[in-house]
DNA sequence: GTATTATCTAAGTCT
DNA sequence: TAGATAATAC
C-alpha cells in the first residue's frame, strides 16, 4: 500500500477500490486528479496491463499531464494506457473501424465553423428565411438530437420534436438535419457530435467490434462525469458492460456544460445502473482558504438540486473576498491590473500566480489593454484561436483536401485561392450539378473534361487543380508532415502570395502566422510517436488528426513563461491559481442574458460562479463595471444577482469607496449627504437574511441606482456635449474639487468620452467628460 | 471574373 | 467596432 501513502483516508479507499463500479463525488480542490492518477498507478502496480486501461478526461492536456504523473510514479509502461478526451479516443477507434459504418478511415472532422457554413448553404438552397432559421439555433437543435442518439430519420418520425419545431415556426429543421447529414457523409466528414454518435452506432450494430473492445479494455476511468452527455454515457456503458470495472469521478456542483447536452442525471443515476455501486465522497478541500471555501458553499447553497456533501478545509482563514466596482469596463481593467501589480510587489508573486476569469471571451479586450499598459505579461486562452485565423484555415484546408478529396468545405475555401480564375458562377454550376447527381464535388470535377457543364477554359483550370491535389496526395505516406506541408504551402502559391502581401502590420502578421504553423508542424514531425499510435512516420494525416480535436486549453505553457492567465470560467475548470480575479459580475452578463428565462439555466450559471470562486487558492477578487461596451455601444449594467448571494461575513466590500472616488459633480456629493435617508427607505422594502449581509448588499444596490439617476440628470442639465467634446489632449483644465490639471489622454466615443487628467495636487484621475464640469484654462 | 464599396450582423459557454 | 457578405462597377 506504500504507493497510496500520500493520500488521505477516503482518497486511499477510493484509489484502492479497483474491482467493480465506483463513483467518486469530488468537491472542488479535493484532489480528484490525484486519486485518479494513483488509482491507475495502483492498478498497473497490481499487475493490470496498462494496455487494458482506458481513461477519459475532459481535455487532452489533462490526459497528458496525468500520463506524465503516472509515468513518474511507475515508469514508462504508463504510456500504453489509452488516455484522452471522449472525442479523441473514439475518433481513433472510428478510423480503425471506419469501414464498418460506411466511412473511409481518412474522414475529416468538421469544426463548428464548417458545420455552420453547411447549415447556411442548406438554408439558402431551401429558400428558408435565415432570420427564422438562425444557423446557430438550427445547429443547436441538431446537436442535441445527435447527443441523444436521434438520427435524421428518428427526428422526422418524432412527433414531439416535430411539433416543438412547428410551434416555433421552424418546421423544416428535420429536413435541414436530413440534408446536413447527407452533405457530411458525401464530404466524408463528421462533426464533433458524429464522433460520439457514430461510435454508438458502431458498437450497437457490430457485436464483434463491441466484443473486441470489451476484451481489450477492462478498466474504465471517467473524469468530469457530471459533464458527459447521453451519447458519451452510452458508449461507456456499452464498453464497460462486460467488466463493470468503471470509475466515474465528478462533482454535480461543477456541472457547467448542460448547454451542450451534458446530463447531470448520468451522475445521479449511477446507482440505478450499477446496483453494486460503491460511492466515495471527497469533501476536504486542499486548495483554498476557509474564506473561499465558505463563500463558495454559501453561493452553491442557493441551488435546489444537489448531492449532499460538506466541503471543508483545514487551510488558513485567509483574506476576505474582495468586492470592487468601477464606472466602466476600461476602468475595471486598470483596477485589476493595478491590483496585480501591487500584489506582485507586496507578496512577491509571479505573473503565473494570477488568473483573470470572465464569462465571455469578448471581455478579454479591456483586461488585455490594461495589462499591456502596466507592462504585465499575459496569455489569453481560447477566444479567436490561432487555428481559426483566415490564413491558417486556408492552408489547413489544402491539407484537408489533400487528405480527403471529398472535403467540400475545404475545397470551396481553396479552389480559387490564390486566384485561379475559377469564380463563383462556375462553382455554383458545379454545386448544383453535384447536388443533382448526389456526388461529391471532387468526383464531379475529376470527370470535368468529359462533361459539358463548364466552358473549356474553366474546365481546364479545374483539371489542373485536381491534378495538383492528386500529386500532393501521392506523397501522403512517403513524406513526413513537415516536408509535405511545406511543399503544399510553396507550390500552391499561398506562401508567396502572403509573402508579397506584407505591406502593413496585418499582412506581416498573416505571413508570420503561416510561418508559425509550418514550424509547429516541424516540431510535430520531430516529436516521438505516442505509444498508443503505431510506430510510423509522423505524417501530415497524423498532424491534422492531432489538431482537429486540439483546443486552446490543451496548449501547454511550453516555454514556462511568467504570464498572467486570461480565460473564460468554462476553460478554467480543473485549474487553480493563488489569486483569481472574476470580472464582469453584472446582470445580463453573468448570469448571462440568455439564461434568465429558466431556473435550470440560472442554476447552471450559479454553478459556473461556484467553479470560478473555487479556482482561487489564496484570494479572490470580484468586480463589476457600471458601463461596458458591447458591439461598439456603451451599455449600462447592474451588479450581478450573485453578489447579493455572497455571505458578507467573508467579503471585503470596496465598492462604496470606489464609487465615491468618482464624485466629480455636486449632485453626487449631495447624494452622499442624503445617503442615510435613501438607505432607510430602501431597507424597508427588502427582507434581509441577516443584518450584515443586507447592509452590504443594499450599499451596492443603492449606490448603483443613485449613480444611474445622477447620470441621467447630469446629462440633461450638465455640460453640453459640445463643451465636453471641445476638451482636447494637452489642455490645462480646472475641476471644482481636484483643482488644476493637465489632460493626458482622451478616449471613448463621442458623447461618452473620458479624459485621464493629471492634477497638480490630487493625482491622476479618469473623468467622464459629460459629468465632470471641467473648465478650460489653457488651450 | 475581379476589385471596390456598402451594408449587415455579431459575442454565450466548447468538443 | 470588425469581419463577412451583398451589391455595384469595371
Amino acid at each position: 500500500m506504500a504507493l497510496l501513502d500520500g493520500l488521505n483516508k477516503v482518497q486511499q479507499e477510493a484509489a484502492a477500490y479497483t474491482e467493480g463500479p465506483s463513483m467518486i463525488i469530488a468537491g472542488a480542490g479535493s484532489g480528484k486528479t490525484r486519486v485518479l492518477t494513483y488509482k491507475i498507478a495502483h492498478l498497473i502496480e497490481k499487475g493490470v496491463d496498462p494496455f487494458n486501461i482506458m481513461s477519459l478526461t475532459f481535455t487532452n492536456k489533462a490526459a497528458k499531464e496525468m500520463k506524465a504523473r503516472i509515468e513518474e510514479i511507475i515508469g514508462t509502461q504508463a504510456r500504453s494506457v489509452w488516455m484522452g478526451t471522449f472525442h479523441s479516443v473514439f475518433s481513433k477507434i472510428l478510423r480503425i473501424e471506419a469501414d464498418k459504418i460506411g466511412y473511409p478511415s481518412n474522414f475529416t472532422i468538421y469544426d463548428s465553423d464548417d458545420s455552420k457554413s453547411i447549415i447556411r448553404k442548406i438554408i439558402k438552397e431551401e429558400q428558408l428565411d435565415d432570420k427564422t432559421y438562425k444557423p446557430n439555433l438550427v445547429l443547436g437543435r441538431i446537436s442535441s438530437a445527435k447527443n441523444n442518439l436521434i438520427s435524421p430519420r428518428d427526428y422526422n418520425n418524432n412527433a414531439s420534436l416535430l411539433s416543438t419545431d412547428k410551434e416555433s415556426g421552424k418546421g423544416k429543421i428535420g429536413d435541414i438535419y436530413t440534408i446536413y447529414q447527407e452533405r457530411l457523409k458525401r464530404a466524408s466528414a463528421m462533426d464533433f457530435d458524429d464522433l460520439l454518435f457514430n461510435t454508438n452506432v458502431l458498437l450497437r450494430d457490430n457485436a464483434d467490434v463491441l466484443i473486441k473492445y470489451q476484451r481489450r479494455f477492462k478498466y474504465f476511468l471517467v473524469d468530469e462525469y457530471q459533464d458527459t452527455n447521453h451519447s458519451q454515457y452510452l458508449i461507456v456503458k456499452r464498453l464497460a458492460a462486460q467488466s463493470e470495472n468503471i470509475t466515474v469521478v465528478g462533482d454535480d456542483a461543477q456541472s457547467i456544460y448542460a448547454f451542450r447536452g451534458a446530463n447531470i442525471q448520468n451522475i445521479l443515476n449511477m446507482n440505478k445502473d450499477y446496483t453494486n455501486l460503491k460511492t466515495f465522497k471527497l469533501e476536504q478541500n486542499y486548495r483554498s482558504t476557509q474564506n473561499i471555501v465558505n463563500i463558495a458553499n454559501s453561493i452553491i447553497s442557493n441551488n435546489k438540486k444537489q448531492i449532499e456533501k460538506t466541503i471543508w478545509t483545514s487551510n488558513d482563514i485567509g483574506e476576505k473576498i474582495s468586492l470592487n466596482s468601477t464606472l466602466s469596463d476600461t476602468e475595471e481593467g486598470s483596477l485589476v491590473a493595478r491590483n496585480i501589480f501591487s500584489i506582485k510587489n507586496t507578496q512577491h508573486a509571479n505573473n503565473t500566480d494570477f488568473a483573470i476569469l470572465y464569462r465571455t471571451n469578448s471581455q478579454s479586450r479591456s483586461m488585455e489593454d490594461a495589462l499591456r499598459k502596466m507592462n504585465i505579461a499575459y496569455r489569453i486562452y481560447g477566444g479567436l484561436s490561432f487555428y481559426s485565423r483566415k490564413e491558417i484555415k486556408d492552408l489547413l484546408s489544402y491539407y484537408r483536401l489533400v487528405i480527403n478529396h471529398n472535403d467540400e468545405e475545404a475545397m470551396m475555401r481553396v479552389i480559387n485561392y490564390p486566384k485561379r480564375g475559377i469564380g463563383s458562377t462556375s462553382l455554383d454550376k458545379l454545386r448544383i450539378e453535384a447536388n443533382r447527381l448526389q456526388m461529391s464535388l471532387w468526383d464531379l470535377m475529376t470527370n470535368i473534361m468529359q462533361s459539358n457543364i463548364l466552358a473549356k477554359g474553366t474546365a481546364n483550370k479545374i483539371y489542373d487543380f485536381v491534378n495538383m491535389i492528386r500529386t500532393f496526395a501521392l506523397d501522403l505516406k512517403k513524406k513526413n508532415a513537415y516536408d509535405l506541408a511545406n511543399d503544399i504551402a510553396k507550390k500552391t502559391g499561398i506562401y508567396s502570395t502572403l509573402y508579397a502581401a506584407r505591406e502593413d502590420q496585418d499582412g506581416i502578421m498573416r505571413f508570420e502566422n503561416v510561418e508559425e504553423l509550418l514550424s509547429s508542424i516541424k516540431e510535430f514531425t520531430e516529436e516521438e510517436n505516442d505509444e498508443a499510435d503505431a510506430v510510423e512516420m509522423r505524417t501530415l494525416e497524423l498532424f491534422m488528426e492531432d489538431i482537429a480535436l486540439h483546443t486552446d486549453a490543451d496548449k501547454n505553457n511550453e516555454e514556462n513563461q511568467d504570464v498572467v492567465t486570461l480565460m473564460t470560467i468554462h476553460a478554467s475548470k480543473g485549474l487553480e491559481f493563488p489569486y483569481v480575479f472574476v470580472v464582469g459580475m453584472e446582470e445580463n452578463l453573468f448570469p448571462s442574458m440568455m439564461s434568465l428565462t429558466s431556473r435550470a439555466d440560472i442554476e447552471e450559471e450559479r454553478r459556473l460562479f461556484y467553479v470560478a470562486l473555487t479556482r482561487g487558492e489564496k484570494q479572490v477578487f470580484l468586480s463589476y463595471a457600471g458601463s461596458r461596451y458591447k458591439w461598439g455601444n456603451l451599455q449600462y449594467s447592474e451588479p450581478s444577482r450573485f453578489l447579493s448571494e455572497l455571505d458578507s461575513k467573508y467579503v471585503e466590500d470596496n465598492t462604496m469607496d470606489q464609487l465615491l472616488s468618482y464624485d466629480q459633480s455636486p449632485i453626487v456629493r449631495s447624494m452622499q449627504a442624503t445617503k442615510n435617508k435613501d438607505f432607510k427607505s430602501f431597507v424597508s422594502k427588502t427582507k434581509p437574511k441577516s443584518k450584515l449581509q443586507s447592509r452590504k448588499q443594499v450599499d451596492i444596490q443603492t449606490n448603483n441606482k443613485k449613480l444611474k439617476r445622477v447620470e441621467k440628470s447630469t446629462v440633461r442639465s450638465g455640460v453640453s456635449h459640445d463643451q465636453a467634446n471641445s476638451i482636447k489632449e494637452g489642455m490645462e483644465v480646472f475641476h471644482d474639487r481636484f483643482g488644476r490639471g493637465k489632460v493626458e489622454t482622451i478616449e471613448g466615443p463621442k458623447g461618452d468620452r473620458k479624459a485621464i487628467v493629471v492634477f497638480a495636487n490630487s493625482g491622476t484621475k479618469t473623468l467622464i467628460l459629460k459629468f465632470a464640469k471641467l473648465r478650460i484654462l489653457k488651450q
